[in-house]
DNA sequence: GCCGTCCTACTATATACATAGTAGATTCCA
DNA sequence: TGGAATCTACTATGTATATAGTAGGACGGC
């Protein structure tokens, strides 16, 4: 099965296990800012869906608490998300790229880095 | 306001209504490829919706028909959905742009291209 | 002037998302 | 060893989305 769609609170919860690495429902619930933190249940409730979706699995109990850890990596998450963006600008990136030119995201200083990180990425491409 | 959220078929229906210009919800509805092409029905619903949503307003009627027409832009809409993804990259263009060179979406020629795009556009800013 | 077609307005339903509460088991510490 | 804390599994609810059906009115051709 290809990359599956997360909502927003499915994947600020990635993020978390990303970021902390295996853990439990109260550390991914920590995570979160303490003004908009979710009830204890409603993570645990998005934690199982992310299980069923098969994002996220349990690795092993730490007294009766489930650890859990991320099988979806954030690359494949993110670029679920780019393509997702891009196939509503025509599939490619030029639309992407002028909208964002068009309305000031995009600045001289964005492309030129964005060419010094293609530079970097050719360059580890070729040597490998 | 600010530009509301749009689910996938609420932007495909405005999408057809930025194409063909003021149309009822017919024209609409044949708008979309006779394979995968909701029901009657299903686009009225979500037309009246997108109505309640401010994104279309009726402008009158023909024999007994609506017809619609769009308030929002196509450039409105498509800078919140980017807005939306750029917060999920930090706010900025810079990761996005690396995910994307990183994942093969972004050319040596999209950035070439990106770089016209941007100069015209400071050109046209600096005559006004 | 009537009948079929088309449109509107309303209603219905299934799914999913975000949110959170409850009951009961487990663990841990005093 | 017993109570407080914590966790699990299950349930509940409100909103949104996608989907489409129905009843009834209006139009237009014949």
């Amino acid at each position: 099965m290809a990359t599956p769609k997360l909502t927003t609170l499915e994947l600020r919860i990635m993020e978390a296990v990303w970021k902390l690495g295996p853990c439990s429902v109260r550390e991914i619930q920590e995570a979160f800012p303490a003004t908009r933190r979710p009830a204890y249940t409603t993570v645990q409730t998005t934690v199982y869906r992310l299980e069923s979706k098969k994002t996220l699995r349990r690795t092993k109990k730490i007294s009766n608490a489930h650890i859990f850890e991320a099988v979806l990596s954030p690359q494949a998450a993110r670029g679920r998300l780019i393509d997702d963006l891009l196939s509503l600008f025509g599939g490619g990136p030029s639309l992407l790229m002028a909208h964002m030119i068009e309305s000031g995201k995009l600045t001289k200083e964005d492309i030129a880095e964005a060419e010094e990180v293609l530079a970097k990425f050719e360059q580890k491409g070729k040597s490998k």
